[in-house]
DNA sequence: CTTCCACGGGAACACTGGGGTG
DNA sequence: CACCCCAGTGTTCCCGTGGAAG
């Protein structure tokens, strides 16, 4: 292989023979013609978003599952078929897709949602109620129906309270178009931080996912099968398999997917024609890893130096630990070991207010594990401790630039600092 | 009943990157 | 051009609060 020119290396790999027929199918994002197991929930919206052809005003719905549901799909799904239906009839019907965990903000929403009507809107500048007529003039400018969908809907709420008022009302304000919500969260409890007026008309409808089960998984992963393989590429128990695994987890079929597709990348990589349960294995292990390092590699410095402490705190306490259990810190030494870490390259520390809530995150990214605790007469901290192998964190954390005068800090002189 | 340490909400601030107007 | 307005981000400052050990 060394001695053979790359062209014809990647010539090599691109005629040998691939056990895919089509990848693509096997991504979360691809959405077949029928979705197995949603027919209750395809019914349901189409039921309630229908009523617009008809020329009245459908009502705002709000969509809670799990990840990996078929929230998305579904909703995406009845709207393409609202499109398809209501051009037939000649009735102008408009879908459009706002993931809010993107679209954060009250102005990128409106300037999005103008946008589509091909109104221009500088990326930032004008204040939002400006953005906001212009999004309600467009719409209003002949009959058509509107459907707004704001996938991750959660997301919005911490900001976005004012526009989720303003949309939900919207109706009122129109004299020729008509709009209608969907929402969708993966978060039941979401609604308890809105006002209560948002709460009651954007919820007027509410549809819950159940997740799915093994079975319904497999039914799932059998159907995108055979549109992604060629015959016999898969193993007797692969699919059982990928589905009892994500359905341990919640019912995940974004999950179950993603275990397929990894499962045989990693078997066509090893050269093998077919993918078998040892794949599968790696696979899951795989995914979770990647997960991990796409998060921790693209984490700010300050969060990064702030790991670096705690894998620092993990790793020279180590010895003294039993073997099973973890080291458990608490933020008061945390802070104080990464205040000292400031220090060494010259970064600004930030407040123990603020190195509480990057703990917070780590948190919720699954990196390291905090939780709240009352030692009584010793006060209130987080015990905080690690979620993967120290070792393997720390790798990852000295490949960036700013964190290399850390790399020769040696375990035994940080011990020594610490007075261990 | 006190005491202790940090949690976490909220206001306020500094800055950035973009308006529009005279 | 100078100038002020606006949204958004990341942060600091201030502070009331929890709840078991002492």
């Amino acid at each position: 292989m060394r001695n053979t020119p790359i062209a014809e290396v990647i010539e090599g790999l691109l005629e040998s023979k691939s056990m895919f027929r089509n990848r693509d199918v096997l991504r979360s994002t691809y959405v077949p013609d029928y979705l197995p197991h949603r027919d209750r929930e395809v019914e349901a919206l189409l039921k309630i978003l229908v009523v617009a052809l008809r020329g009245d005003t459908p009502s705002n719905i709000l969509i809670y599952g799990k990840t990996g549901t078929g929230k998305t799909a579904v909703t995406t799904h009845v709207g393409d078929e609202l499109e398809k239906v209501g051009g037939k009839r000649g009735i102008p019907c408009r879908v459009l897709y706002m993931n809010c965990e993107v679209i954060d903000t009250q102005y990128r929403l409106l300037a999005n949602l103008a946008r589509n009507f091909g109104k221009r809107i500088p990326m930032t500048g004008w204040p939002t109620d400006q953005v906001y007529s212009e999004f309600r003039n467009a719409v209003d400018s002949k009959e058509q129906v509107v459907v707004i969908i704001l996938d991750e809907i959660d997301k919005l709420t911490k900001k976005g309270d004012d526009v989720l008022y303003s949309l939900s009302r919207i109706n009122s304000t129109l004299k020729r178009a008509k709009v209608s919500l969907v929402g969708i969260s993966n978060d039941l409890t979401f609604t308890e931080f809105l006002d209560p007026r948002i709460r009651s008309s954007l919820g007027e409808e509410e549809l819950v996912f159940p997740p799915y089960n093994a079975d319904q998984l497999a039914d799932i992963l059998q159907q995108r099968a055979e549109m992604a393989f060629g015959n016999g590429a898969l193993g007797g128990d692969v699919i059982s398999l990928c589905a009892a695994l994500a359905a341990r987890e919640h019912g995940d079929a974004r999950k179950a997917l993603d275990l397929l597709r990894v499962s045989a990348e990693l078997a066509e990589r090893s050269g093998s024609m077919s993918v078998h349960e040892a794949n599968v294995r790696k696979a899951q292990s795989r995914i979770e890893s990647d997960r991990v390092e796409e998060v921790i590699v693209t984490l700010p410095t300050q969060s990064k130096l702030l790991l670096y402490g705690i894998t620092m705190l993990d790793r020279a306490t180590g010895s003294l630990r039993k073997p099973s259990g973890r080291t458990i810190m608490s933020t008061g030494e945390v802070y104080r070991i990464y205040k000292r870490m400031c220090g060494m390259i010259d970064l600004d520390a930030l407040t123990q207010r603020r190195i509480t809530e990057l703990i917070s995150e780590l948190d919720m990214l699954g990196i390291v594990n905090a939780t709240v605790v009352n030692r009584g007469r010793y006060g209130m901290t987080k015990e905080i401790s690690l979620e993967t192998p120290a070792d393997h964190v720390h790798d990852m954390l000295i490949t960036d630039t700013r964190l290399q005068p850390l790399m020769d800090l040696k375990l035994d002189s940080f011990q020594a600092q610490l007075g261990m």
